[in-house]
Order: C-alpha cells, then structure tokens, then sequence
DNA sequence: CACGTTTTGTTTTTT
DNA sequence: ACAAAACGTG
C-alpha cells in the first residue's frame, strides 16, 4: 500500500517477494493511480517476466495485455531503442546478434588490426566490451588503465572499431541494448522527459542484480517523479560477474532520500530444517545486511548429505530416489536438481534416459543455439537486412555451393572498398570477371534467389517463407542427403522452428523474440523433472531439491577459487544459499569422490559449504566406508586448507613490456563509413564509377597483369590484359598504372 | 574446394 | 571426452 515514493523492499528467500511486487501492481492499477501503460516493470529474466504477467493476469485480468513495460531489462530497452535509433546512428529494424557472432566479428577485427589472436583472444576482448558496457562506458570514456587491459593498451581502439562496425552493421549486442539507451536518455533532454512522464511507477525485481548500466537507467528514469519500489536480497546476489553491483541496493537510500524500507522476513516456503541449514550457510559470509528468517512452520526432515563413491553413482542415486518419490505420490514438476554448471547434467541426462524418467533441461545448449536453427535465421535475417554481413556470412557456402574462403575473400575485399555490405559485394562480384565462371553464375543464383525472397517476404507469413527458403536454397535437400540419424533431428528442428513461427506476423517480430528470448519452451502438460543450473533456478521453487555435485573445485567452482578471491568465494556461497532456499519440503545433497573432469578421473573431497552447514539440522550418510565424520571433521576443526589457493588477482602487469605502444599500424580502416541506402533489397545498391579512369587508360590488376580500358559500365571496366586477354572487372580491383 | 586427420580448448553462471 | 579449429592431401 506504500505506494508514493521510494521504496526499498528487503526480502528473504521464501518471504513472498513476487506476491508482495504483483500485488502492489494490480493495486496500482486498481486504484486508478496509473494505467497498465503508464508502470515501468523490470525482471531480469525472461521466466520471471513471463511469471510476472501470468501473476498480474490472474489478479487484474485482461488489463494485463495494455502493458507493455513489463519485461527484462533487454527487452525493455531494445523497445525502447527501436523508436529511437535513429538518435546513436542506427535503423529502427536493426540486427540484435548473439555472442557467436560477436566473437566472429572480433575475430575480424583482431586480424585487421595484425594482432595475434593466440595472445589476445577475441574471447577476452568480448569480455572487457561486455564489462564496459555494463558499467555504462563508451569507447570515450575508458581511462588509461582500462584501455591497457587489452593488447598492450590498444583496448579502447578496438572497442571504438567494434562499435563503428557494428553501427556500418546496422546491429546491437546485448550491452549495445541498454547501454544505446543510456546514452540516449542522458543526451536528450526530450526524449528523457517523455519518458519521465510516462513511467507514473517503476519497479524493479532483483536490484541486487543490477549493474552500473541499468542502476543509471532506472535513476534517470525515476528521478523526476521518485516512485521507484525496488525489491532484492543481498544475499541472493549471484550475478556479479555480469557486472551486478550489491552496492546499488546499499545506496538506494542514498540516491533517493526518504525511502521507505520493508523488511520481509518471515517465510512461507520452506521447513525450519532447511531455512536453518541455508541461514547458517550464509552466515559464514562477511559483507551481509544480515536479516533472520523466520518461518511459523514446525514440520519436515533435515536436509540430507549423501556422498557417494562416483558420479555415475550420484546420479544413480538420485534417480533412485526421484523414482521413490513418484511413488510415493510426489507429481514429478516439483522435483528439480540443481547443479553448479551445465557440464553436470550429462551424467544425469544419461542415467535418466537410462531408467525412462521423464526429465527436461532447463536452459543449456538452447534452442535457438543449434547450427540447423542459425542458419535457418541467417538466411532469415539476410532476407529482412541485405547489410547483415555475419548472416551472409554464416550461409554463403551453407549448404556448399562451391563457395570457399577464396570466394568470400574476395567479397570482402570488395566490400570493404565499396563500404559496402557482403551481400551488395557479391552481387557485384557476379557479373565482373574477378573470380572463376562457376563461382560467379552460384552467387548470381544465390543473389536472385535472395530477391525472390524478399520479394515473398511481403506476401507470405514468415513460417512459409521459411519453408520456401528452406526447400530452395537446397538447405532440405543437404539434410537429406545426409541419412544419418543427426540429420533427420536436424530436419525436425526446422519443422519445430517453422511451427513455432506462426505465432508472429511479421519476420521483424519474430526475430526479435528469437533475439531477445533463447527459450523455445514449447508447453507440454507431461509430469517432469526439472535439471538446470543454479543460476537459472532463482526465483522458482520445487517441494524436492537434489543438490548433486558440491564438491571442491565443482562447487565452488575451480574458476572460483583461482581467480576470484574471498569475495567469488562469498558469491559461490551466496549461490548455495538460493540452492537450499529453493527447496519447500526436503533437499538432498550429493557429493562424490571420484569424478570426470575434462575426461580425466579425479579424485575430489566435499565441498566446504558441506562443513559449513549446521549440525542438528543435517542428516549425514555416505556409502564409502569409514564413514562420513572424517572429512567434515576436518573442515570445521582447522582453518581453510585451500588459503594458499591463490586468493589474489594473476598479475597481469608483466605482459606488458617496454615498447608496447609501438605497435604496428594496419591499412585497414576500422571505421567504414556508415552504410547509406541498405533499401528493400540487395540490387538496390547503386554502383558508383570512378572518375580518375577513361577508355583507354593504361590500369594494373593483381591477377590479371598490366592492361588497357576498353569500355566503363558504373563500376566495371572491360579491360583488355596484355598477358590474359579481355576480361570484366571491378574497377576498384585495378588502379591505374603510371 | 572438399574431405580427412591432427591439434587445441573447453566447464561457470545469463541477457 | 568431445567438439571445433587448424592443417594437410587429393
């Protein structure tokens, strides 16, 4: 009912967080102090988004459908960015792309630069863009030390190249998202404004969660009216490396004076075993708001810890006890195990399969992740925006025609010329003479095929064009070819992928929802249990947790240990504690002393989160003799035996010798142009023709030798060579010879 | 250019 | 252990 001014809800697991959020939503609606349209509503994943507008819906009805602020922090502002883009340079149709093509892009760039891609990973230049982004910085904007980070301080030059080229792109990444948005709320002082007025509300799930980008966001969005009611848990932060800041909901006081703070401490999900065992877990945490959980409940069991020889054991254990509990009576959708990362549930998947029990994987390799799907998309996304290079790009020789690495250097090589896009290059290319007969008739064939397409795209819903797209670019028939059982599901997949199409009007919808929501979580009524990871688990709960896997190195992760130091270590903790919290009923915690790692058996001990629960409220048993005590023991009576695991950074200053900054200098430019005129298909490109050549004017050709122009038609000249005869080529291929 | 063989990296976690 | 990338051959 606090419904003016800022507000601060601190809330435990379990203590009804989402009810208190869609209930004072459906309030404010009821109340007449906002239409559905006017509340800004921010989740962080798409699930609880989803789960959000299904809550609504159920206490407010149909109004639920006029809002359309209600979403994750991407979606949100890719909205948002669509209206607007035209203010950071960008089209409104423009191209979210994934992080698949974002490492090919780098790649690019990498190599451009003459940079060795051994030494400076295109991955870790990924990862510093991404933490820029989410701490809200331009290219500009980085200081010196950040821009040391990469390639001997060439960092910044790269960021600044990665953007220009994604703007020549017409594309976003994920960070381009908010961070596009950011800057454009604090350059317009208008558009700024506009939204202000908007937004009478705005809500915020999981501030804990947020990092600076989306902390910057939500303040300016919130700062002209300062109803903000966010709601979080410090001890559920579990998103730092993605840039998430705790010390955002420490200073929400701060930036909004006078907040009103509530405190939700009393839970309504899990028994006091189990709320009592995650309680002392976390205590061991230093940097806490620290709260204590209550619950009224008097009933369930201790949580048990089961450790077992091998990792096939473990699962055959959980299965074994899963099996009990269906029979039991236990419906099998409140049944989920959580593992630490997605490389566990191989193990599981396989003993489930094993013993028939019906089970989906949460996440993981994803839909919309597989080969056949992305190139099903490429094609798609080549049809909606010739200027998608990393789309031409993916499918050019896909399935093969003929079309190699010589081909698509030469493309490129015009492209980038021309400053102009892959798709417009090779249609140029396929009427000069630069590249073999063959190859010049399949990327004409190729290209018309592409304006039929776009052609059809007008017409015809996306779910048959793709059909269309599908059976004439040979895609089916490649498959086809192919009998092995792979290819039949890769088939399947694409029929998957056309039905779920239908849902959408238009290809632009429809890729935006493949962008921004990698789930194709078809519903189906069957009685399963649930594998994901941790991560992916909060905000959801299950009467039954198994906890597999909470061993040293597995859990907390060896990353975690190596790199992070004490505060990774505390956030590996923090994770164990929404682990336990997840479970209402009974949770069960395996650890084995034998497992795979990287194909290789290694022996491991418990985890220390093991020692660290309290006794009393645990029930400890293991099938290796000698018992259990043992090492528990051991945990709790000595002081950290892993201290001399690096707790510290990796010194990184080393790398950098004297020198560094003279590095080489390549020709190519790193910030093409912008592209003009992409307009509604590929031909539409105009060719322009240089002006400092003539009939008869004496030109040299890297391939073709020393010859005379014999005609100009735009931008191809008939040559005739000295040593190859007369041929066809692209006048930016010769330059004239003195 | 296609195809087979060898080498290398991968395992955090999500939008 | 497995897959992708790099490398070599016909």
């Amino acid at each position: 009912m606090t419904t003016e001014g800022p507000v601060l809800m601190l809330a435990g697991a379990g203590t009804g967080k989402t009810a208190a959020l869609t209930a004072r939503l459906a309030h404010l609606i009821r109340s007449r102090r906002a239409w559905p349209s006017e509340i800004l509503c921010v989740t962080f994943t798409n699930r609880a988004a989803k789960e959000m507008r299904h809550r609504v819906g159920q206490l407010i009805g149909d109004a639920v459908e006029g809002m359309p602020w209600l979403g994750t922090f991407h979606s949100i502002c890719a909205r948002m960015l669509r209206r607007h883009a035209e203010l950071v340079g960008l089209e409104s149709n423009f191209t979210i792309i994934d992080t698949d093509d974002q490492l090919r892009l780098l790649k690019q760039l990498i190599q451009a630069e003459g940079l060795d891609e051994k030494r400076w990973p295109a991955r870790q230049l990924a990862g510093l863009i991404d933490r820029w982004k989410n701490r809200g910085l331009n290219p500009d904007d980085l200081d010196a030390g950040e821009n040391e980070a990469y390639a001997n301080g060439r960092g910044q030059a790269m960021y600044a190249a990665y953007q220009a080229r994604m703007k020549a792109l017409n594309a976003c990444d994920f960070g381009d998202l908010l961070l596009h948005m950011l800057n454009i709320l604090r350059r317009e002082r208008d558009v700024l404004e506009q939204y202000q007025q908007r937004f009478k509300y705005v809500m915020v799930d999981e501030y804990q969660d947020t990092n600076a980008v989306q902390y910057l966001w939500l303040r300016l969005l919130a700062q002209a009216r300062k109803n903000i009611c966010v709601v979080g848990d410090d001890d559920q932060s579990i998103y730092s490396w993605r840039g998430a800041e705790v010390a955002n909901i420490l200073r929400f006081e701060k930036d909004f004076p006078g907040a009103a703070i509530i405190r939700l401490e009393q839970n309504y999900r899990s028994t006091p075993d189990i709320l009592a065992a995650a309680s002392g877990l976390i205590a061991a945490n230093s940097e806490r708001l620290g709260k204590t959980l209550w619950t009224e409940r008097n009933d369930g069991e201790k949580v048990r810890v089961i450790g077992v020889w091998d990792a096939p054991e473990e699962a055959r254990r959980v299965g074994d006890e899963i099996e009990r509990l269906e029979r039991e009576g236990a419906p099998l959708d409140q049944v989920a195990i959580l593992v630490r990362a997605q490389y566990q549930t191989r193990e599981i998947e396989d003993r489930f399969i094993q013993i028939g029990l019906n089970y989906k994987i949460v996440g993981g390799f994803r839909f919309y992740e597989r080969a056949e799907i992305r190139d099903a998309l490429a094609y798609l996304r080549l049809i909606a925006q010739p200027s998608d290079d990393l789309a031409f790009e993916r499918i050019h020789n896909q399935p093969k025609r003929g079309l190699g690495a010589k081909a698509l250097e030469m493309m490129h090589l015009h492209a980038r010329r021309q400053n102009m896009p892959l798709a417009a290059a090779a249609l140029d290319l396929a009427d000069s003479q630069e590249l073999p007969a063959r190859s010049r008739t399949t990327i004409g064939q190729l290209m018309a095929s592409f304006l039929r397409w776009r052609e059809m795209a007008e017409s015809k819903t996306p779910a048959d064009l793709l059909r269309v797209v599908l059976e004439e670019s040979g895609y089916d028939a490649m498959l086809k070819a192919d009998r092995t059982a792979e290819s039949a599901s890769r088939a399947d997949n694409l029929i998957e992928l056309a039905r779920a199409m239908e849902d959408y009007q238009t290809l632009g919808d429809f890729l935006e929802h493949v962008s921004l929501v990698m789930d194709n979580d078809a519903a189906d009524d069957a009685q399963k249990v649930t594998i994901m990871t941790m991560h992916a688990a909060k905000g959801l709960e299950f009467d039954h947790v198994f906890l597999p896997g909470w061993e040293e190195g597995v859990f907390p992760s060896q990353r975690a240990l190596d790199e992070g130091g004490l505060a990774s270590l505390e956030e590996e903790r923090r994770l164990a504690y929404v682990a336990i919290t997840r479970a209402r009923r009974r949770c069960t915690i395996l650890h084995a002393a034998n497992r795979r790692i990287y194909g290789q058996w290694t022996s491991s001990i418990p985890s220390r989160f093991v020692g660290e629960l309290p006794d009393g409220h645990v029930a400890i048993e293991s099938t290796l003799s000698g018992g259990a005590s043992l090492w528990r023991a051991n945990w709790s009576e000595q002081d950290d035996p892993f201290a001399h695991v690096s707790t510290s950074r990796p010194d990184r200053s080393q790398a950098r010798g004297p020198g560094w900054q003279r590095a080489l200098t390549s020709g190519y430019d790193p910030k093409p142009a912008r592209i003009k005129e992409p307009g509604r298909s590929a031909a539409s490109f105009a060719a322009k023709p240089r002006n400092d050549l003539a009939i008869g004017s004496r030109v040299f050709h890297e391939k073709f030798g020393y010859g005379t122009v014999s005609a100009q038609e735009g931008n191809k000249l008939d040559i005739d060579f000295e040593t190859s005869g007369s041929k066809r080529v692209i006048d930016s291929f010769v330059k004239p010879a003195d």
